[in-house]
DNA sequence: CAACCTGTTCGCCA
DNA sequence: ATGGCGAACAGGTT
């Protein structure tokens, strides 16, 4: 599920490690999730070190340990962090543990898309130092919304909204919820946006990370009745502004949810 | 049983 | 070169 909140929520679940040092790896090294990792190295290298810190950045986090070492996490579909008092050993899908003096730091991921780094070093590693700016951050402007609307100026407002080099975080549920709060049809294009539904994408776009920061980020909230989130799984929902019927169908290759009578 | 899936990356084409 | 699209990845759920 993770999207940007989800992930905020789900790095804090190894909150219980910080401070602990790391007694053993357990490592299904056969997965996907392995594929840019140097797995010998980090099996060797991770004991003995004492998890520090960790900060997520869109999709995207980083568990930082001392001596200088970095472990980059990304859930990909189906991916899941969670603190275990008991040995996660049951779990199959449970491809990285890290073992703690009292209980166990669980990477799972079923479906194998995500992806695991590693990097000893003192400094921050590139793939971690090089993303782009957070939504929810100052360099996050207007000014960049409008360059990136006129270089992808054909795609469909769907996609245009999925891509991470732009909108880190955002994913398929918050694309729709973005979509539907700025009152734009998601097929439309970005180059047919003029400068006034260019600044209610951009304000939309800041509201719904930060609110849903709020709801899910902190512990798992629900969301309000007013937000399309809670109709958009099934077909025949209504939309909460007209009480009409909602839309779904694949936009950009996505299953989308919109309100035709809504979003123009 | 078949269709579907909250993500990313690759190859193909214009 | 760059932008845009569709397939592929893998396994669980509806």
């Amino acid at each position: 599920m993770p999207e940007l909140a989800e992930v905020e929520y789900y790095r804090k679940q190894w909150n219980p490690g910080l401070g602990k040092t790391i007694k053993a790896v357990r490592i299904n090294s056969r997965v996907r999730d392995f594929r840019d990792c140097p797995v010998k190295e980090m099996v060797r290298r991770l004991p003995g070190r004492r998890l520090e810190a960790s900060q997520a950045h869109g999709k995207q986090m980083v568990f930082q340990f001392e001596p200088g070492a970095w472990l980059g996490v990304h859930l990909g579909m189906t991916g899941k962090l969670r603190f275990s008092a008991a040995d996660p050993l049951p779990d199959p899908h449970a491809h990285l543990v890290l073992a703690l003096p009292a209980g166990w730091l669980v990477f799972s991921d079923p479906r194998q898309f995500g992806k695991i780094l590693f990097e000893v070093s003192v400094h921050p590693p590139h793939w971690w130092t090089r993303l782009p700016p957070e939504i929810l951050s100052r360099d996050f402007t207007l000014r960049r919304l409008k360059a990136a609307v006129k270089r992808h100026r054909n795609t469909s407002l769907k996609s245009f909204l999925l891509m991470q080099r732009y909108f880190p975080g955002v994913g398929n549920w918050m694309a729709d919820e973005i979509l539907w709060r700025a009152r734009l049809d998601p097929r439309r294009t970005p180059g047919s946006l003029d400068d006034g539904e260019i600044k209610a994408l951009f304000q939309r776009l800041r509201w719904v990370c930060r609110q849903s920061l709020r709801i899910v980020g902190d512990h798992w909230g629900e969301f309000p009745e007013s937000w399309l989130f809670r109709r958009r799984w099934k077909g025949g929902g209504a939309c909460p502004k007209t009480r009409g019927p909602l839309v779904r169908e694949p936009v950009g290759g996505r299953t989308t949810c919109w309100s035709p009578q809504w979003q123009k």
